[in-house]
RNA sequence: GGCGGCAUAGCCAAGCGGUAAGGCAGAGGUCUGCAAAACCUCUAUACCUCGGUUCAAUUCCGAGUGCCGCCU
């Protein structure tokens, strides 16, 4: 028998948070946070965390769990998802995953191949430094070589992918293509029920640029600042999300005015909306939902959920 | 008022005597431990105006217009 578990996924500012809450009102449920960069520590106002009332209101986890130098991951992350809907099974409560990051959502209800650990600080290190060193072409020539299979699905300047391959294949002498074959991603791990909030593209990038002026007006480059004073690096991981990328460059002076960072910012959010829109349909058993009237779309998801439960 | 520079798609920008790169923006997509990342595909009859030279001008010449510098 599969647990049951409830997974709101969406673009940023499709609404996910506001339904979230208001479901917690009516259904016993704890909040499960899936957006990667809500994981960390001291990135607040530009991630638009929940605030502390509404994560007063309703148990949130998986929010402000590391910091921002620790490594957090989709292994990391399912995991700990599994370790919590245990959790809160067990209290006859529902977990509510809301988020907006689809490979976590996908390694939440398929689970992951099988690949080892892999110690980054060595593997990954010397993945990345022979790609710099023999250049991203020939590093592509050597994966053909040892996994042609994976090879032949990413691109020839996927510098990640390629990286990635490189670091499994060293640290375990398997192709990485060995482990995916493991799992293709085919039976879920869960009895789930899945809303993609999906509101039209006009509304959201309205959303989007209200939301952006709020961010900058709460002070998004102090926040950058200070987390910089604080002793990390900008080259950490979440620096490099949207937002405080941007406040970085403006922080450098790449980026001129206080009216150019706000437009790079709405321009960069626009598309990271698109492309996890993309993800999100995909989705088996997706259940769209593109109201924007919040009592339209509270009413249907909330009979879904009755039904469901 | 004088001198010089510039004028190419929504924006930036290369270039050439034989009708023109690229980037941004726009649209769609990919995704198995960096995913707010990384990557892929598609997309525009755009050369300021008017004359001249030439087989042929966006490219050369002249005038005009506009913008930007410098000088008075």
């Amino acid at each position: 028998m599969l647990k049951k578990i409830i997974v709101i996924g969406g673009a940023t500012c499709s609404g996910k948070t506001e339904i979230s809450v208001e479901l917690s009102k009516l259904f016993p449920v704890e909040i499960i946070n899936f957006d990667s960069m809500c994981f960390y520590k001291y990135f607040d106002i530009g991630t638009a965390k929940p605030d502390n009332e509404t994560r007063a209101s309703v148990k949130h986890h998986l929010i402000d769990v590391k910091y921002p130098d620790e490594e957090y991951n989709a292994r990391m992350f399912s995991e700990d998802a599994a370790g919590l809907i245990e959790e809160i099974t067990s209290k006859g409560k529902t977990p509510l995953f809301t988020g907006g990051t689809g490979l976590y959502m996908k390694s939440l209800i398929y689970g992951l191949s099988p690949i080892p650990e892999i110690d980054k600080s060595v593997y990954r290190r010397k993945a990345v430094e022979l790609i710099k060193k023999i250049g991203i072409t020939a590093a592509y020539e050597k994966l053909k070589e040892f996994d042609p299979e994976y090879a032949g699905k990413i691109s020839s300047c996927d510098s990640q992918r390629i990286s990635r391959a490189y670091e499994v294949y060293s640290a375990t002498g398997h192709p990485l293509s060995y482990y995916l074959a493991e799992n293709p991603f085919g039976r879920p791990l869960y009895d789930y029920i899945y809303f993609n909030l999906n509101p039209p593209r006009d509304y959201l990038k309205s959303r989007i640029t209200e939301r952006t002026r709020i961010i900058m007006e709460n002070g998004l480059v102090n926040e950058t600042e200070s987390i910089l004073n604080r002793g990390y690096k900008a080259d950490l991981k979440p620096f490099r999300s949207i937002g405080y990328r941007e406040s970085l460059m403006y922080l450098q002076k790449e980026i001129k005015t206080e009216n150019d960072l706000y437009l790079k910012i709405v321009s960069s959010t626009v598309k990271y909306a698109k492309r996890q829109a993309t993800f999100f349909k995909k989705t088996e058993n997706a259940m769209e939902v593109n109201f924007t009237d919040l009592n339209r779309k509270l009413g249907f998801i909330a009979k879904t959920v009755e039904g469901f439960l």
